[in-house]
DNA sequence: TCCTATTTGTGACGGCCATCACAGAATCGA
DNA sequence: TCGATTCTGTGATGGCCGTCACAAATAGGA
């Protein structure tokens, strides 16, 4: 958010944060309260979600360092959206919301690059609905590990997910049970379609998983599920 | 948008926009494209929607005269992430990205306004996920008649929704079908909490539905769905 | 190294709800 | 006023997947 500053700016606004260091699993804030600042993540990384009344959590996002959040409640003073809970071991620099917003209008860079920062927020939560109402779970899961892949550095055309993240973790972000992913990854072991070795899941031909999932798309999977 | 401007910047705005009108039914935007103008609506109403490759219908939300639209594209110059139908005859204001841009530029007011749109937009995206994620389809019908409802202009603490839009709409703003939305206000009625009159649906204890779902939510309602 | 906590794989069961199919009601043009 | 379209209510059916249960595998610490 910072990088259109030059270096004076950003020590200017250092210099108004205060500092906070968050243990692994604890709560940074709680959906619903009425704190307005705004947080960045210096080194560390945290995960965005809620818990539904039922106990089940939904994980929005997960942000590292560099990237901040907080930043819905200071524009619009309305009360946290969504819990943020540190994934590790952070330390977090504060900024008021007062002091947010003076910056807002001071820098013109900083408010555009905010814009655009929204504007994602928006298209994602857009897919996500769209995912959420139209895939049944196990499509979800292709779809979600499509994502999550990354091109091998060495081997060309390969495309790996490194480290695998728990499967209890990528259930959550796509509204599912670990077992749903589980069985889902089970049935495309023998496809070929992807392959397991350790905490690594690669993806030897990533067009081939796509024509997968879309084609279950289309005729909706056999039937059922919107 | 431009409620902080003067006559005279307003004006100006307007020189600078072409006019296009849509009867009701055609599409305004299409999913994808390339175009990058942001859209006024001057006189009618549109509705924000996406299809699924298997011909499902996800509505995002429904914009009035005065509301605008395409601001996402002109903002990150991405493809349209959702198409636009007019759901009415509709007349709109229609100014190229360029000129949205330097609008930004010149009149940080609108600028912090579009932060505070865009803000609600992702608010309300995380609810709906939410929603979706942890709520079966009859809890999100409940949810969504609550959404809708107004307080009556006449008796207090009579809540209603007039008119009434077609079940095949209520349903797919929640995903899910219209036999389903159909189902859950029949199973509704002798309850007592919903009356309908009509075009009208009335709600004469608001409270009470209120803690109908919730109690619903607490308990997975019976068992089942994330 | 062993021991414990976490993660993963799979089977069985059952309920929700999407789908299909009609019939009756309401709405709208002409 | 009367057809034609759209909307609404309800039954029957079946499959996806959430839930529970448990065993095997893996990871991590002392």
């Amino acid at each position: 958010l910072f990088e259109t500053l030059d270096e004076a700016e950003r020590l200017r606004m250092e210099g108004r944060c205060t500092w906070r260091r968050y243990s692994a699993g604890e709560t940074v804030l709680e959906r619903g309260s009425e704190s307005r600042e705004v947080l960045f993540i210096v080194a560390g990384s945290v995960n965005i979600l809620n818990i539904s009344l039922a106990g089940r959590e939904v994980a929005y996002a997960r942000l590292l360092a560099g990237e901040c959040f907080g930043e819905l409640a200071a524009i619009d003073a309305q009360p946290r959206s969504a819990s943020v809970v540190a994934a590790e071991s952070t330390l977090a620099a504060v900024l008021p919301s007062a002091q947010f917003i003076e910056l807002l209008h001071e820098q013109p860079e900083v408010t555009l690059t905010l814009l655009r920062r929204l504007t994602a927020m928006v298209r994602m939560g857009d897919v996500r609905i769209m995912e959420l109402s139209t895939l049944a779970a196990t499509q979800r899961v292709y779809a979600e590990l499509l994502r999550m892949a990354r091109p091998d550095v060495a081997v060309p055309n390969l495309w790996v997910i490194h480290p695998l993240p728990p499967l209890r973790e990528i259930a959550s972000r796509i509204s599912t049970t670990r077992e749903t992913v589980a069985r889902a990854l089970s049935q495309l072991y023998p496809t070929g379609l992807v392959r397991r070795k350790g905490k690594s899941l690669y993806i030897p031909d990533r067009d081939k998983l796509e024509v997968a999932l879309e084609a279950l798309q289309r005729e909706g999977g056999g039937h059922h599920h919107i």
